[in-house]
DNA sequence: CGCCGAGTTGAACTGAATCAAGAAACGTGG
DNA sequence: CCACGTTTCTTGATTCAGTTCAACTCGGCG
C-alpha cells in the first residue's frame, strides 16, 4: 500500500491536498538494524514503510530486549508518544529488514494540521486505531496462555513471524524464547 | 477538575468557543452501579466525570467479569474506540458510585469536530494520551510481578484502590483476588 | 572445516492459579 | 438496632504453566 493509498483509506483528501501533504515527506532507505531512534531521544520524524519491516523495543533493567510492537508494510512506524508530544521516548525504533520509509519530520506535520483540518482527522482517527490495537494485544497478554497469545500473534502479524528472529517474538509476546521455541513445535 | 478546565488543558479554547461547545454537554446523575453502555451496544455517548467513578469491563467465555479500566473524577469515560467508531463496544461501562456526568452524542460531537479545527486538535490530543496510558499499562503487565503490578496501579489510581471491591482490580492487574489479597497484607 | 549465533530440548524450580473453607463487612427487613 | 443472608475478603494446601539454567543441535559463513 502506498502512502497517497494509506491516507484516502482514512480521509476523502483532495488530490491537490493530497499533493502538498506528500510533498513533505522525504523517502529514504535504511538497511536491516539501522536504528532510526534511540531510547531518551526526542522522535523528530515518523516513518511510513512503503516496503520492508520495523519493531520498537526497550531495554529491561538486566539489558534484555523487550519488543513493544512490530510494524509492517504500509503503516506508519513511531514511537507516537515521544512523536506526537515531543517528549524522549522509551522506545528504541529498529528496522528489521532494509527498508524503503517515507520520513516526515514534527514541525511539518505541526505545519499541514495547522493547514489542513483533514489532517487533524486523520491523525485522531490514525490514533484512535493504535489505540484499539494496543487494546486488543493487552487483553491477549493479560487473559491468554502462551499459546492462546502466539495464534493471536500470527492473526494479527500474519506474516512477521517468521521473518524475525524468535526472541523479538517471544519478548512482544510476553514469553521466554524456549517456551515460544517448545510452542511452535508442538503444534 | 472541571470540565471547561479540562477542556482548556489541553487546548486553548476561546470563552466562546468554550461556550458553545459546553452547550452540547448534557449534566446527567446515575447511581451506584448504573450500566451506561452494554456489551455490542454502539457508545452513542461519551461521559465526563465531575464527581464519582466508574470502569469498563468485559466479561470472559467463562463468565468472569474483567475491569480494562478505571476512571476518575476529571477524565473522559468510554469505551473510547467504540465511541469514535461507532462500532458495538467490546466492554459494559459501568458507575463504580453515584455519579455527577457531563454526556455528549456522537453526533454532538461530530459537529463539534467539523465546526472547530481545534476540537479535533483536542480529540487528537486526548488520543494520544489514551494511547500512552495503555502501552504503559501493557508493559506493568506484561513484565512485572504481581507485587510490582499492584504499586503500578496505586500510582496511576491512588484513590481508586479502596474505593472499589478487590475483585475489580484484581482483574484489571490480571491476576486473582487471592493473590492481592496476599500481596496488600504482606505490603 | 570449525566457529558462532540462533534455535531446540530437558530437568528442576517457582510465582501465581485453583480449589476450598472460613471470617469479616454490609445492607435490608423485621 | 439487631438478626440474617449475601457479598467481599482472607488464609491455607495443592497444582501447574511457564521460567530458569544448562546442554545440545543445526545452519550459515569466515
Amino acid at each position: 500500500m502506498t502512502l497517497e493509498d494509506f491516507l484516502i483509506s482514512y480521509v476523502s483528501f483532495s488530490q491537490e491536498e493530497l499533493n502538498d501533504i506528500l510533498e513533505n515527506f522525504t523517502k529514504i532507505e535504511v538497511a536491516k538494524n539501522h536504528l532510526l531512534i534511540k531510547e531518551g531521544q526526542v522522535c523528530k520524524n515518523i516513518y511510513f514503510i512503503e516496503e520492508g519491516m520495523g519493531r520498537s523495543y526497550y531495554l529491561k533493567k538486566d539489558g534484555k530486549e523487550v519488543t513493544q510492537w512490530f510494524f509492517g508494510e504500509g503503516v506508519f512506524m513511531s514511537s507516537a508518544d515521544s512523536f506526537f508530544k515531543q517528549s524522549p521516548s522509551y522506545y528504541y525504533l529498529e528496522a528489521l529488514d532494509d527498508s524503503v520509509l517515507y520520513s516526515i519530520s514534527y514541525g511539518k506535520i505541526e505545519t499541514l494540521l495547522a493547514k489542513y483540518h483533514k489532517m487533524e482527522t486523520f491523525v485522531r482517527l490514525l490514533s484512535i486505531d493504535m489505540l484499539a490495537k494496543v487494546a486488543s494485544k493487552l487483553n491477549a497478554i493479560q487473559f491468554q496462555t502462551a499459546r492462546e497469545r502466539y495464534d493471536y500473534m500470527n492473526s494479527e502479524f500474519p506474516d512477521i513471524s517468521y521473518r524475525v528472529p524468535l526472541g523479538h517474538i517471544a519478548s512482544y509476546l510476553g514469553m521466554t524464547q524456549e517456551t515460544l521455541s517448545r510452542i511452535r513445535h508442538q503444534a
